[in-house]
DNA sequence: ACCGGTGCTGAGACCCCGCTGAGCCGCTGA
DNA sequence: TCAGCGGCTCAGCGGGGTCTCAGCACCGGT
């Protein structure tokens, strides 16, 4: 866990380092706000913390300037005035969290743990089988660059043969699941929508991904 | 955006319902700890503001038995003293934000604000998608430099679209978290909404940034 | 080669989904 | 009191999606 500290208070600034380092954190010190900026450009941290009265460029400067530019270490500001209007400042330009001043180590301790624990979002698996990839948040498929449109039916056939790669999977398997559980229909439906889903991510691009295994179903080829 | 408020205090429950309402929250009320826990166990919240002080079991052990059951939703605790331990304490539990009462609404605003904006993921204070400009802090939204009027309705929806973009989002979802709880509506509800929508931030200038997925919902296009 | 079985495809009907305009209700401010 | 606005419901319409059906192609076994 690395944190940046930016703090030109000289006694403060040895204090958090100190401490933090007694914790078993990696600390780095910048003494204003531009060089704060660069370091945090350049390197990358696990929190930073940030203090408003800066000389050069203030912290709220620093903050804005970083998130402008998609950095989104989490940031820990620390507001010397504590005006209510200063931390609502504080978290409006893209702060994480702030402290007014006079604080106590502990509470900073306490911040920061939470701080760090708040980790990066996970995001919904995009199934991927060579040149096709298929984004179940966005229902979104490429075949390379190439953008698909499926309709809701094709789309729930083309996910459940891509969660099942390499593995035949028959009509009945795909009836139960893709349809309704209990759909007691014609297994021709299957073979309408195999057609459907060929014509737009194999056919157009001189590929045939969707094998038939005579009697027995499909089987989806590829690799992750 | 759907907000859990866990507070014994009637008059203060009560005027926060009312207060976060009118700011275009749909809110949800609970008496203690129990229903609290219950609630948030059992929807999908987008914050939860989570008073300390609760008959039956308090606020530390929501907090603690959400983490342990693996429920992240961000939470605000109220601390009623103001020891630093206390503060350090709520943290330490699993809480995102704590604010000392008595606190003024302005900051809890700004607190919530926040706390919104790190759990889709860590999102500037104006949220962005090409040219379309949403500020929560403002309730203003901008295509280009025109500005765009939009009711408390209709900005409620956009701004939970813009905090999803790319992904697609059912109109249960919608109903959910722009609407009201529970709400067993009519989902042509939403439709409409998105047809108002549509008719201020799309035809005019000429776009289609929302896109109807059919059977699945709605996807919002464009890239941060 | 023949023939039954299995899979593929084009055409078409039906129906549900989504969009829209009209209108009602409640609130608010003139 | 009334006009205006925002929120919501309702009914109708249009079109795209789902499904059925029949005919044809292909494959395997005798």
């Amino acid at each position: 866990m690395r944190i940046l500290v930016v703090e030109d208070e000289r006694l403060l600034a040895g204090a958090l380092k100190r401490g933090l380092e007694a914790e078993g954190y990696a600390v780095d010190l910048a003494p204003d706000g531009r060089d704060g900026l660069w370091r945090a450009r350049e390197q990358s941290y696990d929190a930073i913390v940030l203090d408003i009265m800066l000389p050069g460029m203030n912290g709220f400067q620093v903050c804005a300037t970083l998130r402008r530019e998609a950095i989104w270490t989490p940031i820990l500001m620390l507001t010397a005035k504590d005006g209510e209007y200063d931390e609502a400042e504080a978290l409006d330009t893209g702060a994480d969290d702030y402290l007014s001043k006079p604080f106590s180590y502990v509470v900073l301790l306490a911040h920061l743990r939470a701080l760090l624990r708040r980790g990066a979002g996970q995001r919904p698996a995009v199934i991927e089988l060579d040149d096709l990839r298929l984004d179940p948040a966005s229902r979104a498929v490429h075949r390379g660059d190439d953008p698909v449109n499926l309709t809701a039916r094709e789309f729930g056939l083309l996910e459940y043969l891509m969660r099942h790669p390499g593995t035949v999977v028959s009509k009945t398997d795909l009836l139960e699941h893709v349809w309704d559980v209990g759909f007691d229909g014609d297994p021709n439906l299957v073979e309408v929508y195999i057609g459907y889903l060929r014509r737009k991510i194999d056919i157009p691009f001189d590929r045939h991904s969707i094998e038939t295994v005579r009697g027995a179903g499909y089987r989806l080829t590829g690799s992750a």
